[in-house]
Parts: structure tokens; sequence; C-alpha cells
DNA sequence: ACAAAAGTGTTGACTTTACACCCATGG
DNA sequence: CCATGGGTGTAAAGTCAACACTTTTGT
């Protein structure tokens, strides 16, 4: 079917994702290059527009595939930006997700980019970004804040398990504010979200610290 | 500029709206009858394809104005519905909204539509719906359970105030669920919100009962 | 031996839950 | 006068917040 109306010209729709770090503290968000025009040069969020004849899910997959190599990412819907010239060259309307991925995969991603560069950037250290991104980095972050004490996203960081003390001043970076560690410490583990591993590592301390992983299971609620 | 790459061809965006209500403890929303293909004649959500020439927000209160004559009333984002042939016309890639109206704006309704029909519908009594309109309905809800418990989206339910008994039962009637008496009226009175307006109704009881209304702040957390 | 971070327990404040009785009105 | 739902208080349980000392290791 051919559209005719004007109204209706020319739509796209843009999938965007905020994707999340947090290393030594630091939260970083994972920026691309952007190669082409517009905004050739420019660093962005990773995504773009997708194709007619898949799911917005795949296309979301396929975007960041091409655009940073990264896999096997759980994303979840964050917002709808809708403004009719958030785009310049036609209309557009940007959907962004929001995930949360580890660090060792941190540095696998180099390697396997299309993009003409990605890195990280740390979140109060964000250039000046193609489209709105600069203003969909900010929502994703209040979103992700949410998500990490109403849900175990962080899960994903931690692959190989973590110590208390680790997630909790990942926890800190995150929402910008310290924790007891003692209360902490009983929270999280009254969750039954994570068992200990009885083995021990060395994370900041002098003192080894208890190595925990989360639990398989899926359940996803009310973490903190 | 003109699109050619058919993988970015005829893509749309539906704007739809999940507009809820309570009376006499049964939840219902609002449904407009189609009056024109594809789906003509079938009950679907109001909503439609947003324009070239409008925010999104834009589209979204024209749809609804248009379809159901209903304005000024606060949506918030809930969904996006993304499935290649979601629509079987051209690739519409759907965005959810929802909100909740009070009933005396229900009465108002069928004098200010434009499809051929609008009415409300008890959520387990739902026709067979246009698109995938079905499930944005069970989506919705899910949301609307949500957001009683983390906001205080009901108080357009009562712009001329209600009695505690009589909100009670609209929270069970959206949450199937039963609450203490006593203990309700302590925790709503606690959260600051509402105030006693020294007037007294009728509602259910033989016992008058308080008249209460919403402060006029906008505060919008943690209810209940 | 000491510096630095890990680990642990208790108490008081607060919140939540459970529960029983009296009150005002309409029939 | 009685049936119906409205309004109130209290005690026990549970959760949250604050807080200080001991343990293990590297230097």
């Amino acid at each position: 079917m051919e559209i005719k109306n004007p109204l209706y010209f020319n739509q796209g729709i843009h999938v965007i994702a905020s994707i999340f770090t947090v290393e030594k503290g630091i939260v970083k968000v994972l920026l691309v290059r952007r190669c082409n025009e517009p905004f050739k040069d420019k660093w962005a969020l990773p995504g773009g527009a997708l194709y007619n004849n898949e799911d917005l899910d795949d296309g979301l997959k396929r975007e960041l595939k091409e655009k940073t190599g990264i896999t096997n990412i759980d994303l979840e819907l964050c917002n709808v930006f809708g403004k009719v010239n958030r785009s310049n060259i036609m209309r557009m309307v940007g959907i962004s997700y929001l995930g949360v991925i580890d660090n060792e995969r941190v540095s696998i991603l180099n390697k396997t980019q299309k993009t003409s560069d990605a890195d990280w950037f740390a979140i109060d250290n964000i250039p000046d970004l193609a489209y709105d991104h600069n203003e969909i980095i900010k929502d994703s972050l209040e979103k992700l804040k949410e998500s990490i004490v109403n849900s175990n996203i962080l899960r994903t960081l931690f692959p190989n398990g973590f110590t208390i003390p680790e997630i909790q001043k990942t926890y800190e970076a995150i929402l910008n504010k310290n924790f007891d560690r003692r209360n902490f410490r009983r929270k999280l583990l009254s969750l039954g979200l994570i068992y200990d591993t009885n083995k021990e590592i060395n994370f900041e301390g002098k003192k080894p610290a208890k190595l925990y992983k989360f639990k398989e299971e899926i359940s996803n609620k009310n973490v903190l």
C-alpha cells in the first residue's frame, strides 16, 4: 500500500540503547562515533532505524550488534521520544532502551565494532551527542536508578560473582548515595537472591572478602 | 527527503490510549467502534496514526479528542508494540498510554464522539478487538495496578471528593485484593495527600461518611 | 605493630498487621 | 430496634536505622 497523505509521509522509528557499566565506582555509558551523515563523526548512543521487516526487538538487537558487537544482552524499554524535529532528516520517533553490561565484555568491545569507534564515557563527562541523545542518557540514568532498586538488573554486571562491599560500591555509584555496610549486607542477603560461593577474593581491602553469586532464578522484584 | 530503501518504506506510528474508570467496583476500559477499514465495525482502543507534523503527545491528544471527545486528561507512557505484522495494512509501531478518568466524564462521553460509537467495557468482558488491542489492554491493566500503588493516578477519579470506604473499594477492584478498613484509612491519611472537607455524604453505608479530597499538590510517589 | 577494609550483633524507632467495639442512619 | 456499614485504638510482629568492636591480611 502506498501512503499518499502527506500527514503520514516518511515516518520512521529509531531504536536507541543506553548501555551502562560501572567500573571502579564510575558509572559509564557506551557511545559510538557516527560514520555517516547526519551527525557524522559525532558521538551517539548505539542504535538506528528500524527495518520494515523486523520486529522492534530484533531491530534493536541488530543495531546493537552492528554498532557495538554486543549480543546477548537484556534490554528493557525505557522511554519514547516523539518531538517532531528530533531528527533533522525525516520524522523519526525514538524508542529508548536500558541495559547493563559487565566489565568483562567491555574489553571485548573494541575488537568487534563496525562503527568507526565505540567507547565508554563516564556519565559526568558526556560530550555533545547526535540528535537528542544527551537527553536520552539523562532519562535512562533515572530509569537505571529505579531499576536497580526495583529489579535485579545489576545481576548482569557480575557474571563471575562479586563481594558484598563491591556490589555495595556499585549501588552507591549509581544512586549517588551511601549505605551502612552492615545494613546493606543484611538486606541484600535477606532477599535470597544471592548465595555464598565459599570462595574468597581480594577486592579492595586487605582482608579477603567472600565471593557471592546471583542465583539463577529469574525473580525480579524489590531489590533494596 | 525521499526514502527509497525498501527497508525503511512506509512505516508509521500508532498512538493508543487505555483509559480506565471504576464504577461500583467494576473496572472498565473505554473502547470505540471503528468506522473505517481496517477492522471496520470492530471495537478498538481509541487512538490512531501519528501525523508527521505533530509531536507524539499532541498526536495522542488529538486522536483521543477525535475518537472520544476527551480532552484534559493525564496520560502516561505504558508500552511499545513493535511486531512486524501487528497491522495488516502497513508497518505500524504502536505506542500505548495509560489514563484514568472520573465517572462524571463518562456520561458526557456519548455526546461528543466522532467515532460511530464509544462505550465502557468491564475488563472481564472485553470483545475481540482490532489489531493487538486485547493484548494492549491486558498489558495496560498491569501497569495500572503498579501505578495506583506507586503514584496517585487515582486522584483524577474523584474530582468531587470521595469517602475512604469508596476509594478503598476502588483500590480493591483494581488490585483484586482486600484491605483492612482501619489500616487502609490510617495509611491513606498518613500519606498527607488528602484532606477532610468536613462534609459528609452517604455512599453505601447507613452512617454518613466523611468526604475527602486530594490536595492540589502534584506529589506523585508511593501511594499505599 | 599497624593500617585498611571485612565481617558481625544489638537496640530503639518506626511501620505494618491483626483484631473488637461503638456509632449513626434507614428501614 | 436492628441491620448495615462508618469510624476509632491498641498491642504484637516485623522492618529499618544507627551504631562499635573484632578479624584478617599486606606492609
